[in-house]
DNA sequence: CTGAAAGCGCTTACAG
DNA sequence: CTGAAAGCGCTTACAG
């Protein structure tokens, strides 16, 4: 065991060569296949050269080659991870939940981003599937919007995070309609009776979702929204500054909150709002939508928003990827996850 | 040919087993030695051979797997990516270049964040390296922090991309004391004299780096900073906004530019300059750091700022990882890469 | 020009 | 209780 233990290593390429099960089981003097059963904790065998063989690979360092028993045991427990949107701040959450959940299965993660040009974005396709990974999961950036590859012929199994998918698979989306009832339903808590809605362009599928949590939400309490129909306009805070220039030009009278349609809205509504000298919350109160900690804890005052705990809906996928690798049936369709409100300072 | 091309695969765990070169020997009617050698390219043969080999090939959509040689090769074509930056916006550019870099090479990249939990940390790295990663590519949100990981005794290569490494390894950060001269530089150029410089806080090495930037190239013009020190805050728009306050009380006169030390905080001083009617760059022109378009765009003037190029660095850490990998020496050390000047309107 | 054999590092029935 | 053998899918000398 100690000459096993302090033998030079032979040089691979410079490197010191990896220590492998053969290693273990010469030093442990039994057979490979002994060790191998040692260590797999797996069978019966004499306590005595079990722990005498974890010894001796605890005493080598030995960490088993995955790639091996990969090839053997035919799972790689290794996943794919695609998105289109490698910059943004969907997929970062999204992402980062997937990781979460498996990793902690001893499952790693490739990551590739998926660009406009599909045949690039194919060969990185091809690159995972060569690389035997277990399963795949699509994620995006825009809950209506297909990657640009053609995932229906894999032959491993794929989940849709914040992404669409084809007719027949397994999705996961927040439920931004309740989300933006949760919205709602705060600012009439509050008392507020003239509530608008300013928000996205409406060839954004999460546009006429929110736009609709609204006003079911408003009709639920027997109230009209303050314009007949949401402002419509892009998803920046110069729209937002723009909304509210009109609001407050309305010879017919001010709302007494706004909800927007995302939090860049919401921060330029209350910068013009503010300028303006007009109270927040006081006179208008404001929520968002995205919960964007940089702008949402940034704005003066701090934004109430809605969060679409997209680190949770990434768990979730994450975890039914697993249940379909591992042969557990998972029926098809796409779940909408809740959203939930994060109140700060902005609706009183 | 055509009997296998349409025979049916055999089932395995309810899909179709994966089709090997055994197949494809066997459909072409010769050994698998002699498929491996046409489908690799490599070697002299018969020209009609290796042509109908391939064309079996691709006939049965044939995929390589690079598991079986990954463990015959020693290679894995596989590196790890760690970071502490899940959420950031420093290492995301950072993750998108070293993919770019090598995913073009055959290279993936597992993702793995390490966060807080140096044991949690740990076993993802062990994680990967019972993969076989190739090499590993260490990143993170700040140039003058470590991970809580010790890459040290890992045995394949290892670069640090933004992140600080130990005693003579390789590594690349921005060079942001350049940076920061190119900002100043172009202040001068248009005429500015009176400079303030209003940054984060002291103890991000960053900070001294911008600041020294800042002042070498105001005294190679003969000038002297507006401040004697530069005004040290935290990284919000809060302080910005304070900042600018704090600038414009003072009964010594106001100063014509100033160059922050990124661009929330440029973002918060523009606010209030703007606020109390200070026409930005008229009266006081403004550059900021780092370039983060949601920002830098969103400014009412869009800021002028210094991209450090992120995506670049990446793409270096990745390419000198390959060079490693594949045995051409590197000599160790961090390398400093430059930043560039992005213009927009709020320096005029 | 083509194929048989050995082997990458491991696991799993099966025999002794 | 332990070990010999087969095999995961591929590549690479080497022999024919």
């Amino acid at each position: 065991m100690d000459e096993a233990a302090d033998r030079t290593l032979p040089a691979r390429n410079g490197r010191a060569a990896r220590v492998t099960i053969h290693d273990v089981a010469r030093a442990s003097e039994v057979s490979i296949a002994t060790a191998s059963k040692a260590l797999s904790g797996q069978g019966r065998m004499a306590v005595a050269t079990r722990e005498r063989v974890k010894e001796v690979a605890k005493a080598l360092s030995f960490r088993p080659n995955a790639i091996a028993r990969a090839l053997l045991k035919q799972r790689s427990f290794t996943i794919g991870l695609l998105t289109d949107d490698t910059y943004g701040r969907f997929t970062l959450p999204v992402m980062a939940g997937i990781s979460e959940a498996l990793v902690d299965r001893g499952v790693s993660v490739f990551l590739c981003s998926v660009e406009r040009d599909s045949a690039v974005g194919q060969s990185h396709v091809d690159a995972m599937l060569e690389k035997q990974v277990d399963g795949i999961i699509a994620s995006g950036k825009r809950l209506d919007r297909r990657l640009s590859v053609d995932l229906s012929v894999v032959d491993v199994p794929v989940v849709y995070a914040y992404c669409e998918g084809p007719e027949g698979s397994i999705g996961f989306v927040s439920d931004d309609r309740a989300g933006a009832c949760l919205a709602v339903e705060r600012l009439m808590a509050l008392g507020r009776r003239r509530i608008a809605h300013v928000t996205g362009p409406a060839d954004f599928a999460v546009v006429p979702q929110r736009a609709r949590g609204f006003a079911e939400a408003l009709a639920r309490a027997g109230l009209r929204p303050f314009t007949e129909h949401p402002m419509v306009g892009d998803w920046s805070e110069a729209w937002g500054f723009a909304a509210a220039e009109r609001l407050l030009a309305d010879p017919a009278g001010r709302p007494d909150a706004v909800f927007c349609g995302n939090d860049q809205i919401a921060r330029g509504l209350i910068d013009a709002l503010t300028l303006r000298g007009v109270a927040v919350p006081g006179d208008i109160a404001v929520v968002g939508f995205d919960n964007w900690e940089i702008f949402a804890a940034a704005t003066r005052p701090p934004l109430t928003t809605v969060d679409m705990n997209l680190k949770d809906l990434g768990r979730h996928a994450g975890l039914t990827l697993l249940d379909l690798v591992e042969g557990r049936p998972v029926p098809p369709g796409v779940r909408a996850l809740p959203c939930r409100l994060v109140v700060r300072r902005s609706c009183g």
